[in-house]
DNA sequence: CGCAAAATTGAATAGTCTCAAATGTAGTGG
DNA sequence: CCACTACATTTGAGACTATTCAATTTTGCG
C-alpha cells in the first residue's frame, strides 16, 4: 500500500488542495506503476481507461500522420497530470522519455471521485487551462516562427520548466535527480536535456538535420555551449531570447 | 433587462448545466454586450477582466509577434465560451470577425458563481478539455502537413464546426442566420466561410497567396467549388478527407 | 458605373528538407 | 584498456516547397 505522505509531488500535483482524509480516499483507488523509457502507455485512438499523476520522469504527447510524420504536442514532468477524463478516447500517445513512476487511477474511478470534489475538479481546471495557454503559444511557434527562433525558444521554455521543477520538488529519491540538477557555473545555468536530436525535431516541427544546424550556429555565437549530449549551458539568455522572438534582426547585425 | 429565457444558446452553452434558479442569479451578473465586426475586445498581454459566452457571431484568438507575423490559435462561435477565467492575463487576444452579441461577466463575478457551483466548473472543465484537444490537433497540422493538406483539413474542419453549429442552435433571430445556413444541394453542401484568405493564411500558417493557389487547384480537380467569396461547396469530402492527411499520395496518381 | 479592397496569378528567391557521407559517442566484449 | 559495433549527431550538396514581390483580375459597394 503506497502512501501520499511520502510523495514527492504530493505538494505539487492536483492533490495538493485534498485534506488528509480525502487524500487516503484518494490514495485507496490509486496505484503507483513504473515504466521504463520508450515504453508507451497508450496510443492515439486508445479507450480512454486511465488516467495519472507524474511522479517522477519525463513523458512525451504524440500525434501522428499515416505516413509516419510525428508532432510532439505536450510534454509533462513530475507533478503533471496526464490521460483524458471526462472523454471516451485519446487524440495522442504518451510515452515515456525516462524510466518513470506515475500515480495510476482507473479513469471511472478518477472521475467518481472527482465529481464529488469540487476543488480537485477547480485545480484540474486550472491545469487545464494553463495547459491550453501553453499549447496555443505553441501554435504560434510552429505557424509562424522560422528555425533559428524555434530553436532558441525550445531552449528557453525547457531551462523554464526544468527550472521550475528542480526549484519546487522535493528529491525523495535523490539519485535519481542529483546528477541532473540545474548548476549555476561562472558561464551560465547548465540544463538537462531530456530530448534526442529527434524528439527536439518532433516537438518543433523541424527536421533533425535543421534543428542540429540551428544548434551549431547558436554554439558558434558563443549563445550556448554543449558539454555533452544530455545537456546545454545557455550563456547568453538575453540574446537568445531576442532570437526566439525576432532571429531576423540579429542575424544581420551579428 | 435581459433573460435567459429567451437566449438562443441557452441549450447548449455552459449555462445548461443550470437550473431555473441558478439561471436567474446568473443572468443577475451578466450583461448582454453588443460588438461590431473588426473589434478587439481584448489584446494579448491585458489583464483578464472578464469572460464570456458568445451568444451570436464568430471571433478569432490570435497571438502575435514583434514584427507582425500573426497566428489564429482559435476559433470562437455561438455557445462557445471566451476569456480566461482563474488566471491573471490573456495570453491572446480577442477579435470579433462579424457583428456579434456575448453574454459577459466580470471575471471576479464570473469566478466567485463558478466556485459556488460545482456543476458549472465542471461543464466549463469539459469544455476546456475539449479546447485542449482540439489545440493539439491543430499542432500536428502546423507543426507537419504540408500546404495542401492544411488546406483540405481546414475545409473539412470549418464545415464540420459550421454544420454542428446550424444543427444545434436555435436560430431566435433569424434573419441573422438565414442566409448562411448550410445548403445540401445536388453537387454536394454549401459551407458559409466567414474568412478572408489572410484568415486562412493566419489559421494554417500560410502565406495568402499559398492559401489561393491551394483552393484554386482544388477547384481545378473538382473537390470544391467557390461559388462567391464567402461560401465553400465540398463537391467529393471523401478525397478531401484522403488530402487531408496525406496530399502525397494523390499528387502523383491524380 | 467606377473605385478600393480582396483575391488570383506569375516569376524569382529563400529557407528548409532530402539524401548521402562523415564524424562522434556510448556501450560491449575481448 | 582498447577495439569494435551500433547508434546519434553533424556536415555537405542539391532539390523542392512555400515565400516574397509584383502585376493582374475579380469582387463588392457607394
Amino acid at each position: 500500500m503506497t502512501s501520499c505522505e511520502t510523495c514527492g509531488v504530493r505538494n505539487h500535483a492536483i492533490c495538493t488542495v485534498l485534506d488528509p482524509a480525502e487524500l487516503a480516499a484518494l490514495n485507496e483507488i490509486g496505484r503507483i506503476v513504473t515504466v521504463r523509457k520508450g515504453q508507451t502507455l497508450v496510443r492515439e485512438g486508445d479507450d480512454s481507461l486511465a488516467v495519472a499523476n507524474i511522479v517522477d520522469g519525463a513523458f512525451k504527447l504524440t500525434s501522428s500522420l499515416e505516413d509516419g510524420r510525428e508532432q510532439i504536442i505536450g510534454m509533462s514532468f513530475p507533478a503533471d497530470f496526464i490521460g483524458r477524463p471526462f472523454g471516451e478516447t485519446h487524440e495522442y500517445s504518451v510515452t515515456a522519455l525516462s524510466d518513470a513512476r506515475l500515480c495510476v487511477f482507473s479513469r471511472a474511478d478518477f472521475e467518481h471521485f472527482a465529481r464529488r470534489h469540487p476543488d480537485l475538479e477547480h485545480r484540474l481546471l486550472e491545469t487545464t487551462l494553463m495547459e491550453l495557454d501553453r499549447a496555443r503559444r505553441w501554435m504560434l511557434l510552429l505557424g509562424r516562427k522560422t528555425a533559428a527562433e524555434r530553436v532558441a525558444s525550445f531552449l528557453i521554455e525547457i531551462s523554464e520548466r526544468l527550472t521550475a521543477i528542480d526549484d519546487d520538488i522535493e528529491d525523495i529519491d535523490d539519485s535519481r535527480h542529483g546528477g541532473d540538477a540545474v548548476q549555476s557555473i561562472a558561464r551560465g545555468p547548465v540544463f538537462p536535456l531530456p530530448f534526442g536530436r529527434q524528439q527536439i525535431a518532433d516537438i518543433l516541427g523541424l527536421t533533425i538535420e535543421t534543428v542540429s544546424r540551428q544548434l551549431t550556429l547558436f554554439k558558434k555565437r558563443g549563445l550556448i555551449e554543449l558539454p555533452d549530449r544530455g545537456h546545454v549551458r545557455i550563456c547568453d539568455i538575453a540574446r537568445l531570447r531576442q532570437y526566439a522572438q525576432s532571429a531576423g534582426k540579429d542575424f544581420r547585425t551579428a
